[in-house]
DNA sequence: CTGATCAGTAAGCAG
DNA sequence: CTGCTTACTGATCAG
């Protein structure tokens, strides 16, 4: 609807009590119990007894009514919000997890960069020295062996084929 | 409310036609155009006219409730579908999330295991030879899928337990 | 006028 | 009986 200015006139049906109102108003009806109102209908026709008991079934029919809508409505927008919670979860998530694969790229472009570093060392160490590190730790690379396995599921493994077994 | 028996016989309420049916029943009201309809009310009284019109009116709006109701079930119902289709989005990718975490663990296990090896061939050398490679160390360090066995001197070197290795 | 929506009312079920 | 939910109705608003 779009329209609210119809929701304050909406109650102004059935407001009239022109020749009856026996010993009860309207919210009274409402809030005693049962047995309170049997206390006061005391010296009442059985009709006009029933009567009221109607009224007041109606009465508290409206107000059933009443809550229910306000019910649904709650509902709606705590799903609506829930909905909105998770749009969030997984706006946060994906971020998470684009920053994650970039840092996996990263870390793998280093890991595959340190490898051929070291292969480069393998490579040297049997004969030309011309390397720095080499130069001043020879005895180390000469038999140094990397082994690297790895994991299955991964864009651009940097691990690649090795020589070196254990 | 639980019980749908009643939604089959609720429409039992107001079907007696004692006396009254000029000439159109209930459906027929409903489906014929108002220009259809001053055409087959040409000879009654206004007041009947009046009332078929009312009447007419009466059945439309209550096919309006009828299909609002079913809007707001199905709108609540779509409202129920994205947000389940949200939380196995989130699912989805907090699993995926967890995958790479714990292949970033993996990935920067391996490097931190690579910068210590080659930061042991720099420190013996004076040498500056990995430079940008050996910058910066990733902070976690726990199960390495890195193999380095030395044959001569030091066995310093730590080959952990590894899952998957060739 | 048509269609939609709100609040009130009654029917009907469940506790 | 009480409380809730649904279908129907009239009032109202927007198009």
């Amino acid at each position: 609807m779009t329209s609210d200015s119809r929701a304050s006139k909406a109650l102004k049906v059935k407001r009239e009590c022109g020749e009856n109102m026996p010993v009860l108003s309207d919210s009274d009806l409402m809030s005693l119990s049962v047995r309170e109102l049997n206390l006061l209908l005391r010296g009442l026709s059985r009709e006009d007894v029933q009567k009221l008991k109607q009224r007041r079934r109606t009465l508290k029919n409206r107000g059933y009514a009443a809550s229910c809508r306000v019910k649904r409505v709650s509902q709606r927008e705590a799903l609506e919000q829930q909905k909105k919670e998770l749009q969030r979860e997984v706006e946060r998530l994906g971020a998470e997890n684009a920053g994650m694969r970039r840092e996996l790229e990263g870390l793998g472009a280093r890991l595959a960069a340190l490898q051929r570093f070291a292969r480069s060392l393998e490579s040297e160490g049997a004969g030309a020295g011309g390397g720095t590190l080499l130069a001043t730790a020879p005895r180390l690379n000469t038999a140094s062996v990397i082994t690297i396995v790895k994991s299955p599921p991964q864009p651009q493994t940097a691990a690649r084929e090795q020589g070196g077994a254990s």
